[in-house]
DNA sequence: ACAAAAGTGTTGAACGTACACCCATGC
DNA sequence: GCATGGGTGTACGTTCAACACTTTTGT
C-alpha cells in the first residue's frame, strides 16, 4: 500500500512479562536466546506483530508458544520505543504482563526449542535488551493494580484458603500483612464464595476453602462498589 | 537493515489527547483533516512516528507543531493495534495524553495549515479512525490518576486560589465537592505553597493564591507519603 | 502430647462526611 | 446595601491498626 508512507519504518514486536506464583514465591519466566544480539542471554519471550493479528492477538500467541497457557490474565503495559533499544535497528516493542498460577495450569517452560525456565524474581539472570526495564514496569504495575483491582486471584488456584490469599498479597504488595484484619477485611468484600469445602492432605488443621466470585464482583461494580486490598 | 524481518511491517504513529481547561470547562483539541481518508472530518492530533526520534519525542513534536505548547505534561497512555482502526493499512498508534492550562500557555490552536479548535467534551464531533476509543481512555485514566498522583496541577496555572484547584477536581471527577471538607483536605497535604498574594480584577473579595510545590512533594513521596485527592 | 496452622474480637486513633454561618470586597 | 464568593469548625460514623489466645487436626 503506497498511501502512508514510502519511509523506512520501525519493527513492532510483542514482550510478555509472564508472572507466575507457587509454594517458593514470585517468579518470571524467561527464554534464552538462540541468535544475535545477546545469544544465549535471558529476555523476554516476545515477537514479531504480523499483519493479520491485533497487538492482544499477538500477545497471546506468543505466550501460547512459549508457554502452552492460554485463557490467563493479560494486560498491556507500555510501550517501549526507544531510539537504539535494540541494537540492530529500529524496533518498538508494545509490552504486556500475565499472571498464571503455577498449579492450575501446567505451564509448560517453552514448546518452541528454545530453552525458558522460571526465574525467582530476586534471583535474576541479567537481561538483554531493555527488558528489565520492562520487567520493573511490570513490577510496579502489578503491585498498584493488585490493591484496587481484583487480579490478584489470577496467580491463585480456582480453590484457594484465606492464607494462600494472604500470602500472594504480602509477597506481590512485599510487605507482611496483620492476619486478623486481612480477613475481615477480605471477607468483608463479599467476593468470596465460601465453598464449604476444606483442604486435603494437609499436617494440620485444614482451611476452609473459597472460590472468587465473578460474578457477585461485576455486581457490585456496578452498583458503585471499590474494591480495595 | 535486513537483519530482523523483510516482511510487511505496520507503521507506527502516535496521537494526543490534548486537555485543557478555562473558564467554561475541560476541552480537547482537535484537527481538521486535509485529507483521505476521513477528510474534513475531525480527529486527535498525531502523525508518524519518525526513525531517529523516540515515542515520547514523536509525541512531543507533534504537540509543539500542532500547538505551539512545549513543557507541558505529556504521558503515554495506550497503544491502539487493531488491525483495521485505519482503513488503509495497518497502522498502530501509541496515544499519548497531554495537560495544559490555557491561561498560562497561549495555546496556538494550529501552526501548520489544518484547521484546529478546541472541544467541549460534551458537545464532540465524531471522531475519525478510533479516536473516540482513545479519548474515551484518556478520560478515565485522567479521571482515575487525578486522585492518586498530583497531575491536575497541570491544568491549573502556576498560581491558583483554593476555589479553582476544587472546580478543577469537579470538573476532572464529573461530581461535586464539599468546600469545607477539601479545602481542609487539600491544605493538609502539605504540597501547596501559600504565595501571600491575592486574587486581582475580581469583583468580589479576592482569594489567596496558592503553588503547587514540586519539591515538597518529591521530598514527602521519597518519605513514604501517598497523595490523594 | 506436640507441632502447625486455623480461626476469632476489642479498643483507640485517624480519617471522611455532613453541615451553616459570618466576612471581605467591588459595584 | 447588596451580591458574590472567601473563609472557617464541630460532631458523628466509619475505617484502619495494633494486638494474643484458643481450637483443630495430623503425626
Amino acid at each position: 500500500m503506497a498511501f502512508v508512507y514510502e519511509y523506512a519504518r520501525p519493527s513492532v514486536t510483542v514482550d510478555c512479562v509472564i508472572f507466575g506464583l507457587d509454594d517458593d514465591g514470585l517468579k518470571i519466566l524467561l527464554i534464552q536466546r538462540d541468535a544475535e544480539p545477546f545469544e544465549g542471554g535471558w529476555a523476554l519471550p516476545g515477537g514479531f506483530v504480523e499483519m493479520g493479528e491485533s497487538l492482544d492477538q499477538a500477545a497471546m500467541r506468543e505466550l501460547q508458544e512459549e508457554t502452552g497457557v492460554h485463557e490467563v490474565f493479560l494486560e498491556q503495559l507500555y510501550t517501549f520505543g526507544e531510539v537504539n533499544r535494540d541494537p540492530r535497528t529500529r524496533v518498538i516493542t508494545v509490552a504486556y504482563y500475565a499472571l498464571v498460577n503455577l498449579k492450575d495450569h501446567k505451564v509448560e517452560a517453552a514448546t518452541d526449542a528454545r530453552a525458558a525456565a522460571w526465574f525467582e524474581l530476586d534471583d535474576l539472570p541479567t537481561l538483554a535488551f531493555d527488558h528489565d526495564k520492562i520487567l520493573q514496569m511490570a513490577q510496579e504495575r502489578l503491585q498498584g493494580k493488585v490493591r484496587y483491582q481484583p487480579i490478584g486471584f489470577e496467580l491463585l488456584p480456582e480453590k484457594f484458603s484465606l492464607r494462600q490469599l494472604q500470602r500472594m498479597y504480602e509477597i506481590v504488595l512485599g510487605r507482611s500483612l496483620d492476619k486478623r484484619n486481612f480477613r475481615k477485611k477480605a471477607l468483608s468484600l463479599g467476593v468470596l464464595e465460601d465453598l464449604n469445602e476444606v483442604e486435603r492432605d494437609v499436617s494440620h488443621r485444614a482451611a476452609r476453602l473459597y472460590r472468587f466470585d465473578r460474578e457477585k464482583y461485576q455486581q457490585l461494580v456496578k452498583d458503585g462498589f471499590n474494591f480495595e486490598l
